[in-house]
DNA sequence: CAGTATCCACGTCGATACTG
DNA sequence: CAGTATCGACGTGGATACTG
């Protein structure tokens, strides 16, 4: 049987990499990591992000098993959200690169203004 | 100062992990981390990525300094590109990631099975 | 070989309004 | 509170053709 190989367009890993490697999983999953929360919670934990978008990821999360979805029919409903174990190993290997993010911030700043510098000079 | 916070929007964070959660960051930052290689090698090396994306691409990773392009006046030309240190640095927060996904697609796969049929059988 | 230029189909996203 | 439905603007991406 195959390998995994997600250099190979055909492999679902493809498909699956396409997901997890996504700005708003990563902050998700960090969110989640520490502990469960509301679907607004989440919403307000994570700025920028639309509350359709917030619904889509949540229901693709739910469906690779990353996190779980629990209703309870209060007035109104509430709704919390879970990581699972599975999506925990991967919330540990998203937790870096949002740290690689935070703290390599400036040398990219800075590898940015050189670039455009060097554009501008050969224009 | 401002920490760099990449669940605020307006934090600068927030536009570089956009662009390296990405899947064709981590696959070609991937490839790149063994050895300099060429366009079209790059190219046969990630199976689906057009030429057109995979210029940006490479493009917006020069820029963001985690890879040189280098440009040799042969006949035809030939242009080599290269991982920096600072591009090393992320690839190894991102090789992680490829890993994850080859090594739970099944279990992703299993999620997704199940939550199908949940809903098939809630409907 | 290593791109760029152009066109267009497509999906994604935000804004808005509505519901149990 | 926790969503869904709809719409329209937008950008991204593929296919194709062309260039130094």
């Amino acid at each position: 049987m195959d390998q995994p190989d997600a250099f190979s367009a055909r492999c679902p890993t493809r498909q699956i990499l396409d997901r997890i490697a996504d700005k708003w999983t990563v902050l998700l999953l960090g969110l989640l990591a520490s502990r469960t929360m509301r679907f607004n919670e989440l919403r307000r934990g994570v700025d920028g992000l639309s509350q359709k978008v917030l619904s889509q990821t949540l229901k693709s999360l739910e469906r690779d098993g990353l996190v779980t979805r629990a209703a309870y029919p209060t007035v109104p409903v509430t709704v919390e959200y879970a990581i699972t174990d599975l999506g925990r190993t991967l919330a540990a290997t998203l937790e870096p690169l949002r740290l690689w993010a935070e703290g390599h911030m400036e040398a990219v700043e800075k590898a940015r203004i050189d670039f455009d510098q060097r554009q501008q000079a050969a224009a």
